[in-house]
Formats: C-alpha cells, structure tokens, sequence
DNA sequence: AAAAAAC
C-alpha cells in the first residue's frame, strides 16, 4: 500500500475551512483557473503531491492511481556535493499569479499608478485576512498611494501609520540629505581603510594555508579568487576551541554552570574528522541494504563526517547531540538510523503493521516549512523498509492527519503546537514513542518552544532515546537534556569555522534611508536571493517594493496561511520568483537549490540567528554570499553579533548605484 | 521586541 500516510483524505471538501480562521480563499474562479502561458511555457505540468493540493486549496481528491510514482518526485533531503539535486518538492508551475483579485481588494486601486501596470498584480499575498493588518483601512491608500519606486519616497500616512511600525523607519520625507550626513559617509569611508579590527580575529589562516589565498584578508576578495580556491578538506584542521565561543547573554547570566559544564565538556569530547570517514559506508555504520540503496537514490552516496560520526550512536539506542553545520547532512544524520532501529526493534513482531498501531518515532521541527521538508527525506528511507511516516502541523485541516493516525503509522513528523493538541485530544498517542527527535534543537528549547516540546516529550514513551540536533547545539539545551536524556554521546565535525566554510560575509553601511533602494539593486541580478527581514511587516513590504521595481518577489512569514507560505515556497524552489522576502520563518533547515546570495535587510538579533540564515546558502560546498545591510547607528551592534557568530566580514560604505552593488547582485 | 508554534 504505497504512500498509505499521503492518501488523500476528507474527499473534495475545501480544504482551507478547516485550517483557518479567517475567511476563505481566493474565489473559486481563482483557483480553477489555468494560465495558459504558464502552461504553455513549462511543457510538461509537474504534478502535485497530495499535500500540495491540499495546501493550494485544490482538495485532495486525485485517485490514488494517479499518485506520482516515487521516481517522479523530486524528494528534499541535506545536499549531496555535486549529486545534489533539487531539493523542495516540485511545484505546480501552472499556477494561476495573475487571476482573481479577491484578495487584493485593498489595493485594487493601486494599478493605475502601476509604473509596472502591465505586470500581473501580486493578488496572490492577501493582506486582507491577516490579523496583523486587519485594522488597516481598506482601500484608504489606493488613490494617493506612492509608488515605492527607490526615490519615488512614500508619503508618511500614505500607509507608514497604520502599517509596519518599525523606530528605524526612514521618516523620509523629514530628513533632507544634510551636510551632517555627507560629512559622516566621509568618516565611514576612513573608518573602512583604517579598520583594524579583522586583525584581532582569530585567523584561521596561519595553520590553514590552504585558505591563504582565499578569504584571509579583504583584498583578496575582491575578486578572482573563487576559480583558484582550493578544495575544501579537513584533514589536518584542528579541532574547534568551544572554550572560546561566545555564550549568549542570558545564559551568561543563568547560573547554573553544573549542567553547562557538562554538556560543554562533552561537545568537545568527540570532534569527528571528516578524513576520519573517508572510505567509510553507510553500511559499515550498519545500516541494512534496503536503506542504503535508498540513500544512494537521494543521492547520498557516502556518509557525511556528522552522519558517519552520529548514525552508529543512534543504532546503539543511546541518546545522541549532533551538531554539524548547516547543510551538513543532518537530516539523514538522523533519519536513516532512526528507520533502521525501528526495523530492528519490531523484529518478530507481527503487529507490526497493525491498523491504528501507535507511532514509535517523534520528530519534532520548529516550522511547518521544515517538518514538510524533513518528511520527504525521511519518508522514502522509512518507505524501503515498510514503516510509514506521517506529517502532524498546524495551519492545515485535520481530517487528513487524523485519518493517517488512524490508519496507523510508524514515525510522526511535525510541530508542536499541533502534534499536543492532537495528543492532548487523545488523537494521537505518544505513549509507545521509543525515539523522539529534536532537529534544531536549540531553538526548540528556547522560550515558547521548550513548554510544548517539554509536554510532548512527557507523553512519550518513559527512559525512550531522544536525539538533539542542530548547526547551532550549544547549551541552550541543558535542562533538556538534564531532564530527558541519558548520558548522551556528544557529536560534532571537526573545523567546522568560517575558514572552512564556502560562505563569503560583506556588510553594506549605508544611510537608513538609502536601503529599499541598494535592496532593489541588490536583488536585481538573475540568481535566485533569499532576503530577511525582521518582522512579516517589512518582509511584506519588501516584496512589494522588489514587485514594484519589476523584480519578481513573494514573501513568507507567520502572517501568511499555509497555503500560500508554501506557495512561495514553491515559486522560490522552481525559480518562478528569483527573489523570496522572508522573516525568521525560513531562516532554519530550509533548504533551497542555488540560493547564491542571502541578504538581510535587517541584521538579525543573534549570532545564531545570523549563522542559520547564512546556512541557506554555501549549500554542499557551493559558493554562498551573505550582505548584510547595516544602517549606520546599528553599526556596533552589528560589529558585536559578527563576533558573537565568529564571522569575519568585509564592511563597505555604499550609497546607492555604486559599482560594488552590482558587483554583488551579479552573484 | 519579534518570530515561530494550535484553534
């Protein structure tokens, strides 16, 4: 019974009427509506999976037959050096962009003053369900509304009032450009040549000649080092110095050193070479032939330093902390073992595949986004053995969750949010749940995460193997990992610093009010850009703009239904929008094919924050670019969390249209 | 303070 935890459920009932509070989608008329020059460009309509149906709004009633055959997904899992292939789920490209306006009444107004007007209108984002803008008068901006065209400045009122409130928003209009602010691009020009600072950061460059001519200083980067750099390898890289990793404030200041101690300790205890694993397999760390062979069909041929160092750890039974980098391979770290120890501990059991049996795995994420992603990784290794997996987040109807829990599976994958309230409905019951997985782990055991994971983990199975994982484990998790696991084997890759990375970090100082427009030019050039914002506000606001200029944008972020975050997602993955705005939302795990240039419109708060939305490029040793735009009163607080992260960047002054713009959206 | 995560 292929694909039993993916068949459609809850018939042709829309779908949407169960998930959301707010009032339906885009009209029928929408929806049923197929762009003939989407369909015409694209040849070939790949198919949806169910869940993308379902999360189009488009129901969930193709007959089973029809499913596409394994072969035809393009299944996401971590990247795989030069076998990567994409990675996200296939999308319709057939999507209707331009048809219905229902949701986009507010700006209906809008086109007549379109610079753009010929382009299709972004009905597709709907501000009008959201409650953060629900107190937004309708239409009040239509007539008067500026173009947000860089130098086209908006009007105060025009929708700033009422719309993001952000204390660094430019107050443009009020502040001509003065001689005060000429003088201080002086000053930053001088402090950029006399800049001292890169010298007082740790190099990596002494005992790493194989850097030296790379990164190591900001002359070199200028240009014309990538085709000679050399490539990357471990080998005789020493082991990470956590003693010199900066802590976060509040855990500074939380007194309980016993417990940090020891998980610091154990961190560094069992630091894995990648040369270590050369000529290793992912049979020889014992996992069976069918998962292998699945494997090998992702594309993951040999074991990664953090898989090879975590997955025989995890099929001894042990609880594991694995921290690798972004994009190191996590997922498989810990999905492939997880399979097979499911397989063997249900070994002579002939209820194993009893209808409505219990799911003995658990793997928790943090967004819907990632849990969606790390089902596809998961499901097929599950899959070549026979266990089924199934996805349990919020945002979407439960009729299809609830029918796959009732059919039975063997490894839930999802949030916390909807994975308590169905156990806490007894809908699904933890109780026989041996291994539970905590992937970003860290983040997991921060505010507002850590009360629901720590009730989850409470139902699960008593003394079961729990697994921690993330690019940023640190000791963040100590009370869970007091609390809930057993002497854990601590795992880490050897070298894994900014030295070694393929990820390249410049800083763009410029005036506040200068930012929408170096974002514009920024986001111009032809690769596909991930851009961050802080709040959904400005992500929202951003795309706009990027829209407005003939950039084609979607944002995601928490304001936006399930449906059209994965949407944007989909745009993104398939390249139907070069340029995806985002909050903090797809800033973890996410994983997009040849996202060569991350830019962050709002530097974030924390190191960690900045490290994971780095990760999203620089994927499987690709070459990545982060450009992080720092007004220049942020200056110091930037400077402080590139310390925090352990990332030497280059600083630049920029005003709009100079060449270094260009230089960098080229990328 | 924001974002994420249930309805």
């Amino acid at each position: 019974m292929a694909y039993n935890t993916r068949a459609p459920q809850g018939g042709k009932k829309n779908p949407t009427k169960g998930g959301h509070k707010k009032v339906g989608g885009p009209s029928a008329k929408h929806r049923g509506y197929q762009p003939e020059a989407d369909a015409a460009r694209s040849g070939k309509k790949p198919r949806w999976s169910s869940e993308q149906r379902v999360a189009n709004g488009l129901g969930a009633d193709r007959p089973r037959g029809q499913r596409p055959e394994r072969g035809d997904e393009r299944p996401n899992w971590e990247p795989r050096g030069k076998d990567a292939r994409a990675s996200v789920e296939r999308a319709p490209a057939a999507r209707k962009r331009d048809g219905g306006y229902g949701r986009r009444d507010d700006r209906d107004d809008r086109g007549s003053e379109r610079r753009y007007g010929d382009r299709p209108r972004r009905d597709d984002r709907g501000y009008g369900d959201r409650p953060a803008y629900g107190d937004r008068p309708r239409a009040n901006h239509g007539g008067d509304r500026p173009h947000r065209l860089a130098g086209d400045r908006p009007q105060r009122g025009s929708y700033g009032d009422d719309r993001a409130r952000r204390d660094d928003r430019p107050a443009r209009d009020e502040r001509p450009r003065s001689d005060a602010d000429r003088g201080q691009r002086t000053e930053r020009t001088r402090y950029d040549s006399d800049r001292p600072r890169r010298e007082d950061r740790p190099r990596y460059d002494d005992d790493r000649p194989r850097y030296d001519d790379r990164r190591s200083s900001s002359d070199d980067r200028r240009g014309g080092y990538r085709d000679e750099r050399p490539r990357r390898d471990y080998s005789d890289r020493p082991r990470r110095d956590y003693g010199d990793r900066p802590r976060r404030d509040d855990a500074e200041r939380a007194p309980r050193p016993m417990v940090e101690d020891v998980v610091l300790e154990r961190l560094e205890a069992q630091a894995t070479l990648a040369s270590d694993v050369e000529g290793v397999t992912f049979g020889d760390l014992g996992l069976g032939q069918n998962i292998v062979r699945e494997l090998a069909e992702l594309g993951a041929t040999a074991p990664f330093a953090i898989q090879a160092a975590t997955i025989p750890d995890v099929l001894s039974g042990g609880d594991v902390l694995g921290r690798g980098r972004t994009g190191s391979g996590k997922t498989i770290a810990f999905g492939a073992p997880l399979v097979e120890r499911l397989l063997t501990m249900q070994a002579g059991d002939n209820k194993r595949r009893e209808f409505g049996r219990a799911p003995r795995a658990l793997i928790l994420a943090p967004t819907r986004e990632l849990a969606l992603q790390i089902d596809r990784t998961v499901q097929p290794i599950a899959r070549s053995v026979g266990l089924f997996t199934t996805q349990i987040y919020g945002g979407v109807p439960y009729a299809r969750q609830l029918g796959a829990l009732e059919r039975g599976v063997d490894i839930v994958i999802g949030t916390p949010g909807r994975i308590q309230d169905l156990s806490a409905s007894g809908k699904l019951d933890l109780s026989k749940v041996v291994i539970t997985v905590l992937d970003e782990a860290d983040h997991m055991c921060e505010l507002g995460f850590a009360e629901p994971v720590t009730e989850i983990l409470d139902r699960t199975a008593e003394g079961g193997q729990r697994l921690l994982f993330s690019a940023t484990l640190d000791k963040g998790v100590a009370d869970i990992v007091e609390r809930y696991l057993t002497d854990p084997a601590v795992h880490e890759v050897a070298g894994e610093d900014q030295a070694s990375s393929t990820i390249e970090h410049r800083v763009l100082l410029l005036d506040q009010r200068d930012k929408q427009e170096v974002l514009i030019e920024l986001a111009s050039g032809p690769g596909k850009k991930l851009v961050f914002a802080r709040t959904r506000a400005f992500a929202e606001q951003l795309a706009d703009l990027l829209d407005d200029a003939g950039i084609r944008a979607e944002s995601i972020h928490g304001d936006l239904n399930q449906s059209r975050r994965q949407r944007a997602l989909d745009k993104f993955s398939n390249g139907r929008v070069t340029v995806l705005v985002a909050t903090d939302v797809a800033a973890r795990g996410i994983h997009v094919d040849d996202i060569g240039l991350v830019i962050q419109a709002d530097a974030p708060d924390e190191y960690k924050a900045y490290l994971h939305r780095a990760g999203r490029t620089g994927r499987a040793g690709k070459d990545g670019l982060v450009v992080t735009l720092v007004p220049r009163n942020r200056r110091r607080r930037t400077e402080e969390l590139l310390k925090r992260a352990d990332i030497v960047a280059e600083w630049t002054p920029v005003e709009p249209g100079d060449a270094l713009i260009e230089e960098l959206a080229a990328r």
